[in-house]
DNA sequence: GAGTGGTCTAGACCACTTC
DNA sequence: AAGTGGTCTAGACCACTCC
């Protein structure tokens, strides 16, 4: 069964079938509608009875429809409350994407500093991996995060111009939050999933100094993309961690 | 409703009724045949429709337990053949755990060369991650991976003596496969999951000799904790990677 | 064709939240 | 009490694999 809304666009040269249950259309037509903004992070969805009455399915497919883009942190359930989509803007989710931790427990909040935001041409590499033409405009940031008092990462951020018109340090500095966040509530841009290429460097003279290490010291490299709907790539981010007392944590299964 | 075969210890101090639904009991009772080894990784388990007899539930509780455990990879389903126990000795999941991309494209095999494997008294902070009492007998186990013919990775492994009783350099070395693909068909032993600290450091004489790399050159220490059946540890591992032509691969959502 | 997992439905009931 | 997501059932049919 197809959904008469889904145009299906049959490849001509690629001959596949290319089955597609009735849930994953759901899901697609889901993914569309945040994309367009039909409902905001945080906002609630309609329920999944409204739903199945709208694309005239039954409970249980829009259920898995859902389910799967909850377990891709598309969307978030509350039982009793209802389905309502993810965001990075909230208290208790601070640095989603952030998988540093401190030595001792407490993952507590960090301090943030902005020391630079300009626009500029897009170096090569970054044109390359946001998708961008050569030459065009980027948002450049440079900032760092501290706890207790002492620098831990250095993050160097660049972002397409054009849907970050606007973007400035006083901006940055004045929002209480993570930039993500930010991201979200000012630009309408919303980060979806992340790919990390993680290295050890050593700290070159200017790292050294805005991170307070000696020069030559080890730090993790840690250069993110990061992908909105559609796994359309809208940031590429250098971070430098210094992993004296931190540690990057990851889990494997 | 609750299966009669699950005993449910109630906590007397902590009071909540842990509403527990019918396809997580399923599912416990069927990690727990996983764990008392009734079907071997590789191996199918039965049908979902023999499972429901068994557990006189319909076919979709036991739909979703298996649908858990494959998401958490204990299980892989193969649409038209049945669902199979999960393992790392198959060829094409050659290093599940392993983040470690060349920065050219293909991630070919790499030469195990083993350098030793000596029984000892774990070392104080090796028995805490193991939950071995101080004192008790480890093996250890160092070895490199080579790309190329130059060495990447240089791996300390400390495993507790009882369960890899019989593991020698010798049985290493002859064993063509992943480490853990012995740890299962020769020790019985299963990784389930593993927690990664990841932190830059700089290369010791040692780590430097064997790595052929200069002598302070940063390196990735990659400290795994690994995990069988029950949250049980069962391996702590002490990686140095060099990434300078390789990087440590994650994704983020 | 028989057996397996995968999809879809319709309906009942449960647990949680809010009013 | 009403509305939400969460569980469970029973049955039909589909897609894939193997014989």
């Amino acid at each position: 069964m197809t959904l008469p809304e889904s145009a299906e666009p049959e490849a001509a040269v690629a001959p596949g079938p290319a089955f597609s249950p009735l849930y994953q259309q759901i899901k697609a037509l889901l993914v569309r509608s945040l994309q367009a903004g039909e409902w905001k992070p945080g906002e609630a969805i309609p329920s999944e009875m409204e739903l199945a009455a709208r694309f005239k399915v039954s409970q249980g497919t829009v259920r898995k429809a859902i389910d799967e883009m909850a377990t891709e942190n598309l969307l978030v359930r509350r039982q009793g409350k209802g389905t309502f989509v993810a965001t990075h803007a909230e208290d208790h989710i601070q640095y989603r994407f952030l998988r540093l931790m401190p030595d001792d427990g407490s993952p507590s909040g960090m301090a943030r500093q902005f020391l630079d935001c300009k626009r500029m041409r897009a170096p090569a590499e970054v044109a390359r991996a946001l998708g961008l033409k050569s030459g065009e405009s980027v948002v450049w940031v440079r900032r760092t995060l501290s706890r207790n008092g002492a620098p831990v990462v250095l993050d160097d951020i660049w972002l397409p111009a054009a849907p970050f018109k606007g973007l400035t340090a006083e901006r940055l500095s004045q929002y209480a939050g993570p930039m993500y966040g930010l991201f979200e509530t000012e630009f309408g841009v919303r980060m979806i999933r992340a790919e990390e290429k993680i290295r050890a460097v050593a700290a070159d003279a200017t790292s050294a100094t805005l991170l307070a290490v000696s020069s030559g010291a080890p730090l993790l490299s840690v250069e993110r993309l990061s992908f909105t709907y559609g796994d359309r790539p809208v940031e590429l981010r250098r971070g430098l961690y210094t992993t004296a007392s931190h540690y990057y944590r990851n889990e494997l299964s």
